[in-house]
DNA sequence: AAATTGAACTAAAAGGTTTTCGGAAACGTA
DNA sequence: TACGTTTCCGAAAACCTTTTAGTTCAATTT
């Protein structure tokens, strides 16, 4: 509480108390040449007196940049933009960047208001994360700095996007499941205006494909949640009795899934290998058998847009949809099978 | 990408382009007063066609206000640290702040640092966000500007903290119970070390006494995990045959209960009861059946906080910790007792 | 007709920093 | 002493906006 409302020390208190011009300060402080060793002790003990801290407002008028970027979510509190907002954040801890943060909640107009606050704030850059990786509309045009879509990318190919795998995701975990020797293998997963849905399901499809086998039964569309898994499983079961691994499209319909099997007398994962997506921690740590899933590597996709967003301030632009590759988190849902009761 | 690199344009550019003085320009932007309508009209165009911004570091620089507010978080990816970190967002939305994210991920240097960084951007206020309930360090003292604690309160008395009244929200769930016709209550909840596990513990303690009851068994502190609530199931289930009501310290702990009590034959809720702690939607609105649960209200609460912030920025400040109610949302997992199998 | 008023507008200052350029002092050389 | 060189420091400009204190000019009053 102190001080709180004492006028805010600057430059000049600095250099009066050293006894020496602005300038002397300014130069001292930043490292510059031309300062006197004793010269720049005195300023340095100075500034350091009355705490002084530069600023940055001021210098941000000067340089025209604000070292800062906004991140723009219609998400926040959704699992896939917080890894995201968290790898971004990451990147910029290092330098002295910031990053300012709007939460648009799917509102066009709320996004508008605050593209146009942060534009006035001049921000270096934006980070667009998206809530799905279904492509969003473009906000790049006619915007004066450079922007970056991460998860869901910008419906506008001249625009730089990074977004997950799914394609490649879904063709590691089949891949796993053939290596560990499945081979009548379904696929449940989320409903069909989901793009990570159809591109899960075209990645079973080329892997199976490569392999010569067919997959067993339909892909089965619904919604994310466990509820669903718990339902599909009850068909899949009836339908398909000789199934031996499942791929879920999210582990909570993974979860779904497992629990249905476990209640109906399945061995898990003797009898069936079960594989989620998302590598939702707490689930997949949580499910029994803990279960093996796909990491979409969220917080890397974050980290590499944010790195991208720097370079693109700097003028290197690399236009296009950046597909990043995701990693099989092996857990015990896909032991080999076996007649033993695991 | 249109004109990306070329100077921004500034109010000069629209007073040259309408024909008057930046003066004019500014109060023909700002509403004031003594300009001719027909002016400002010319002005306004000649803004919209520059699509001129207003640069806010000119205008925060000349203010000594920044309208931004810091928001520094050791715990971002938690459950907890979100909620607050969006019902703060929410509340500034209305005006024209912006929120500095920062999440010092629990290392002190790190936290130093951004404290820093926000400083010399001249944030106007700080709100800090605990990852638990925990009292922890102060970092108000010689801060130039007020701080906010959110979820986990400061150490020093003299601060301003928003908490979750733990207490209370247990008090809710075993009043609940207790209206509902269950006697025979036992508590599950996380480790000793976690200040919410000991106020819920306590608000149990209070409430049962109230009644005149005995509490079933001790209170069994472990872990707040999925895991941790099949253990202690296991563990229940055997000592105190004849429960009828169990209040879980969280929502993975309860769904950890109801998995092994379903598993042992107990019908829920017909046998016992189950209430979970944080309303955690994926999981309370996913177990079978679905999970009464007390919800803190955390959004709400990162609103009032902001909402403080505002005031004491305005110099009107309520020292202490102040707890903020909790609700219960019921859902099927209390339904009465009964011989019915539900 | 001269003086007063009021509206509409402008010039200039202020805000805190960095940077450029010029000046002063100290020193060495002739 | 006169001159050139080096080293260090300070004055001032620049960044862009808002606000204050005028200034101009026309309309109204005396």
């Amino acid at each position: 509480m102190a001080g709180r409302r004492s006028r805010a020390v600057t430059i000049s208190d600095v250099a009066s108390l050293a006894g020496v011009s602005i300038a002397t300060v300014s130069k001292a402080l930043n490292g510059k040449d031309n300062v006197r060793a004793d010269t720049r002790q005195r300023v340095l003990e100075a500034a350091e007196q009355l705490s002084f801290r530069p600023n940055a407002l001021a210098k941000n008028l000067l340089t025209g940049q604000s070292r800062t970027v906004g991140l723009l979510t219609s998400d926040s509190a959704g699992r896939f933009g917080i890894p995201v907002l968290l790898g971004a954040e990451n990147a910029f801890g290092a330098g002295e960047m910031a990053v300012m943060l709007c939460d648009a909640r799917g509102d066009v107009i709320r996004e508008q208001h605050h593209i146009r606050m942060l534009l006035s704030r001049r921000v270096d850059g934006l980070i667009v994360v998206g809530e799905s990786t279904n492509p969003r509309p473009s906000i790049s045009r006619d915007l004066p700095v450079p922007v970056v879509y991460a998860y869901g990318p910008s419906d506008d190919a001249d625009d730089v996007s990074f977004v997950p795998d799914d394609v490649g995701g879904a063709m590691l975990a089949v891949r796993h499941l053939l290596a560990t020797g499945r081979r009548r293998i379904a696929h449940v997963t989320g409903p069909t205006d989901y793009k990570a849905a159809i591109d899960r399901a075209e990645g079973v499809r080329r892997e199976l494909a490569e392999a010569g086998l067919e997959q067993a039964g339909e892909t089965l569309f619904g919604a994310w949640s466990q509820r669903w898994g718990r339902q599909a499983a009850e068909m899949l079961l009836m339908a398909q009795p000789d199934l031996d691994a499942v791929f879920c499209g999210s582990d909570q319909i993974a979860a779904g899934f497992m629990e249905t099997a476990r209640e109906r007398g399945r061995r898990l994962p003797a009898d069936i290998a079960v594989i989620g997506y998302d590598n939702w921690e707490v689930l997949s740590a949580e499910t029994r058998p803990l279960l093996t899933s796909v990491d979409p590597n969220l917080e890397r996709l974050g980290h590499t847009a944010a790195q991208h967003l720097f370079a693109a301030i700097d003028g290197k632009v690399a236009p296009g949809i950046h597909t990043m590759p995701c990693r099989l988190v092996i857990r015990d849902s896909t032991a080999p099978p076996g007649p033993s009761p695991g």
